[in-house]
RNA sequence: GGGCGGAUAGCUCAGCGGGAGAGCACCUGUCUUACACGCAGGGGGUCAGGCGUUCAAAUCGCCUUCCGCCCACCA
């Protein structure tokens, strides 16, 4: 074995050497419980990043681990199609060529976002394996698919002829750059700095005029009324009567509605239903005309006269000069506004009235909320709950048209002769109404998030009734970030919930972001992106995923850095080294090992616990208590403990314990291994590959292994002596440390204890000695004598002491150090004192508790005494 | 404006009712026959502030301050 552990020699083995064999593909005839999750679909567009890297991590130690625990597991993976993403970087591309879409035609254009798909829309598949995704690949489905195409076709007509899918004129976010409507999740909004324009209405007939206090003054050549409040006394007598569309000299009423604050501004609004989400609302209700002044381009349209063709913000610019002009325009003021923009590119959101779908989401809101309410889906943590109520209960209807070509287009056809509109999976020969045979397809493609509120039950087969479907739907898991709780996880619940009768997911693990170590967000704008990939390249897969999984406790964001990543890299060494000893030192036999000394028994005990420990975080999907429990058994307990004891069996002991010893480090290792291969599957296949079979339950893989169970036999006993053995042997260290004694100097340790544990130590002084390299001898009885020439230093109810003779030590320092001491303890001991004076302690607390405070007492009371001993003699020998 | 999270060692975080822990960083010693990606030792904290509940509070409740996030139709 080499000294240090190579990842680049062993990763990319493994994982073909696991995809030839199907590991990763359930057996469908088996008669395992099934376990299955589906992947939430990175775009094809991506490459990975840390997110990803830590999502997949999450999900595919569970694989391993339920795979481990007897599941019948299927992971399964795919891409998503990623409608304005994808449309986005084709047509960049098409722009270094100096083309746009519409010149290329639409079926063109679709052709050639296929061709970019299959070039580069695997990348990021070869970096999920590079990971180590454990994913069923046999299984990997694209949202654009056939089958997933049919799903979404199927779901559609459902909806549709459920009444639950409408067509309509409303007021929606346009993007005026990519050219298409969004839905409201789709809008990130931003406080941004911005001004108060009040402009002048003259009143009809009148010399006055009101003014309107607005954001957004190009939006006013649409205006079609203004509006108060009803009871605001300022205005009563203008209700009912006209104001003067300024520059565009159009008549529009003065109404009233109670939804007009009357402290905001000067109390009067400007309706404009065509471009604001409440006037259109309030234009409703009122009966109002809606004028639409700026066009899909963002630009005014020719409803805005001599501002035609103007971009909405220099139109801006233009309105405000000619209102000044007209000494209608009264002032401005800075205000903080609230600006919309889109997810994708970042442009100014345009409400803009237009014709869309809509999916009536209420009843499927209601279903959706219900579930988790009964506990048919959970939220890990729970905290999320919160958040997912919030946003179902207020979600108005969701938007699903989109107007661009890469997507799954509307089933929806028109008749040209009547209007007739039907929906169907294919395009009808006739009009099912007027039987014109001039028929055309819905322009419009869907949100891509319709196709991937689908994917739990698409990707397994339906609408056709699957094997795969009847086995693994619902879902066991689904392990996401929380920021798509809205986009993607209400959704699947909403969908699962209606087409399936059942929920997609028993449960939904939310991750965190991953940030720099500033806690910044990562983007390549800022320039703190950690690359997964360059990672992997430099410290490998298993150092990447422990990272993460080390530093992801739930609920709280991860700030991750390059050296973090490096310092678990060690202890991927460390493993290696830690088996490299015990292939090349060790002497395994066949005959098991018995009898067990006390250190066995204490480092199978130690085994014991850690099995526990780390089954119980897996199950409460804490991963980072998970990843330290493994951490600490590894280094240290095992390494720093066990194998340097096992040194002095191995080099010095007889050959009968040589291999014993040899057997207890093997089958601890091996144990070991299968605890910790969901998390570092490359490096524990490549050691445990190279385990004497008879220590291995006769597989070809650690992957098909069993996840180690606790043995039966308990050493609770004596894996406490040993605790306290740990504790001399650090003591005596300590005491080497603070003297300066080197090992030249021969060491007599002499260790006072109870007949007890006395007994026990008296068995195993070999370990003290070859730890510390002191000759120890254990005393039965307290510590009374050779104070003078002895450092002693209890612990816990035991005292060990140094032979100090000859040594030169500065006497005022040590009167010091333990004058210090002793007042440390003094205060200590007065305080559990107080405690145990107090009746209200006595009688109230527990037994238990009292108990240990009064032998915490008992100890210190006799620490004080030998300080004070301590001093008196060191004083006296002053003179 | 509404909601959620966080504040504990220099940094990142565990602990969530019985007188504070880890990893990294730092300091000292050490190339000892698995590992210097190592070994041994060490320093370092009024657990944000205040009030309360309790025999007992980092831990539970309330308030304040500061950070982060999500949602939101006062133009």
């Amino acid at each position: 074995m080499e000294k240090a552990y190579n990842h680049k020699e062993t990763e990319d083995k493994w994982y073909s050497f696991w995809e030839k064999n199907k590991f990763f593909t359930p057996n469908l005839n088996s008669k395992k419980p099934p376990f299955s999750m589906v992947i939430p679909p990175p775009n094809v567009t991506g490459s990975l990043h840390m997110g990803h890297a830590l999502n997949n991590t999450i999900q595919d130690i569970v694989a391993r681990y339920k795979r481990m625990k007897g599941f019948e597991v299927l992971w399964l993976p795919g891409t998503d199609h990623a409608g304005i993403a994808t449309q986005n970087v084709v047509e960049r591309e098409l722009a270094k060529e100096g083309l746009t879409r519409e010149e290329l035609g639409r079926e063109k254009f679709i052709e050639r976002v296929w061709k970019w798909k299959e070039e580069y829309g695997n990348r990021i598949i070869y970096q999920l394996k590079k990971l180590g995704s454990s994913c069923d690949w046999t299984r990997e489905r694209f949202t654009m698919d056939g089958g997933l195409s049919l799903a979404v076709k199927e779901a559609f007509i459902r909806l549709w002829n459920d009444g639950l899918i409408y067509r309509g004129d409303y007021i929606i976010n346009w993007c005026p750059r990519c050219k298409t409507a969004l839905a409201d999740i789709e809008v990130e909004s931003s406080q941004e700095n911005g001004k108060l324009y009040y402009i002048r209405y003259p009143i009809e007939g009148e010399k006055e005029y009101l003014t309107v206090a607005t954001t957004r003054p190009e939006t006013m050549l649409g205006d079609t009324a203004i509006a108060v409040n009803p009871g605001d006394e300022r205005y009563l007598k203008y209700h009912e009567k006209y104001a003067i569309l300024p520059l565009v000299g159009r008549r529009i009423p003065v109404i009233t509605h109670p939804y007009v604050e009357e402290e905001f501004g000067t109390g009067v609004l400007k309706i404009t239903p065509a471009h604001d989400f409440n006037d259109f609302e309030i234009a409703k209700s009122c009966n109002l005309p809606a004028i639409k002044v700026i066009d899909e381009e963002g630009k005014m349209t020719r409803e805005a006269g001599e501002f035609e063709g103007l971009d909405r913000f220099s139109a801006r610019e233009k309105i405000i000069e000619a209102l000044r002009e007209k000494g209608l325009f009264e002032r401005t003021e800075n205000y903080e506004i609230l600006l919309g923009r889109c997810y994708r590119c970042k442009t100014v959101v345009e409400p803009l009235l237009s014709k869309q779908w809509f999916v009536k989401t209420k009843p499927l809101a209601e279903e959706a909320l219900k579930a988790v309410q009964e506990g048919k889906t959970v939220f890990i943590p729970e905290m999320w709950t919160g958040g997912y109520y919030h946003w179902l209960n207020n979600m108005r209807d969701w938007c699903i048209s989109r107007q661009i070509w890469w997507g799954h287009r509307i089933p929806a056809y028109y008749c040209s002769d009547c209007g007739n509109i039907m929906v169907r999976k294919t395009t009808p020969k006739k009009c099912n109404n007027c039987k014109s045979e001039r028929i055309k397809q819905d322009e419009d493609v869907l949100d891509t998030w319709f196709s991937s509120a689908l994917w739990p039950f698409s990707t397994l087969g339906w609408p056709k009734k699957t094997k795969d479907l009847k086995i693994f739907y619902p879902t066991s898991l689904l392990v996401t970030g929380f920021d798509i709780i809205t986009f993607w996880v209400a959704r699947m619940m909403m969908m699962g919930l209606y087409i399936m009768k059942e929920v997609p997911f028993r449960k939904v693990y939310i991750h965190a972001l991953v940030r720099d170590a500033t806690g910044q967000k990562m983007s390549k704008t800022k320039g703190n992106v950690i690359d997964p990939l360059d990672m992997v390249e430099k410290y490998g897969t298993d150092a990447l995923r422990f990272t993460l999984t080390a530093m992801t406790a739930q609920g709280r964001d991860t700030k991750l850095s390059e050296e973090r990543i490096e310092g678990y890299k060690h202890f991927i060494n460390k493993i290696w080294n830690a088996s490299r000893f015990i292939f090349t030192a060790g002497k395994p036999s066949e005959d098991g090992f018995q009898p067990l000394t006390i250190e066995d028994k204490w480092i199978l005990t130690k085994l014991n616990e850690t099995i526990e420990k780390t089954e119980r975080a897996l199950e409460k999907y804490e991963f980072n208590i998970y990843a330290q429990e493994i951490y600490n058994f590894l280094w240290k307990e095992f390494c720093d403990w066990y194998i340097e004891i096992a040194k002095y069996h191995i080099y010095k002991g007889d050959e009968e314990k040589c291999k014993n010893t040899s057997n207890i480090l093997l089958y601890v290792l091996e144990k070991f291994l299968r605890l910790s291969h969901p998390v570092i599957p490359f490096i524990t296949e490549e050691i445990w590959n190279r385990i004497p079979e008879n220590f291995k339950s006769n597989r070809k893989s650690i992957m098909i292994a069993d996840f180690p169970q606790k043995d039966e036999y308990e050493f609770k006993t004596e894996a406490e002596v040993f605790e306290k053995i740990k504790k001399i042997v650090t003591t005596i260290r300590n005491i080497k440390s603070d003297y300066n004694i080197g090992e030249e100097r021969e060491i007599f340790c002499k260790i006072w204890a109870s007949e007890n544990i006395g007994k026990e130590i008296n068995k195993v002084l070999y370990i003290i000695s070859h730890l510390t390299g002191a000759n120890a001898e254990v005393i039965c009885e307290k510590p009374t004598k050779d104070i003078l020439n002895t450092v002693i230093r209890e612990v816990d109810d035991m005292a060990v002491g140094i032979n100090i003779e000859g040594l030169i030590i500065n006497r005022e320092n040590e009167i010091k150090k333990a004058q210090e001491a002793l007042k440390k303890a003094e205060e200590e001991l007065s305080f559990l004192m107080k405690k145990l004076s107090n009746e209200n302690f006595i009688s109230k607390a527990p037994e238990e508790v009292i108990r240990k405070t009064e032998m915490e007492a008992g100890l210190l009371s006799e620490r004080i005494k030998v300080l004070q001993e301590k001093i008196k003699i060191l004083s006296e020998m002053k003179g």
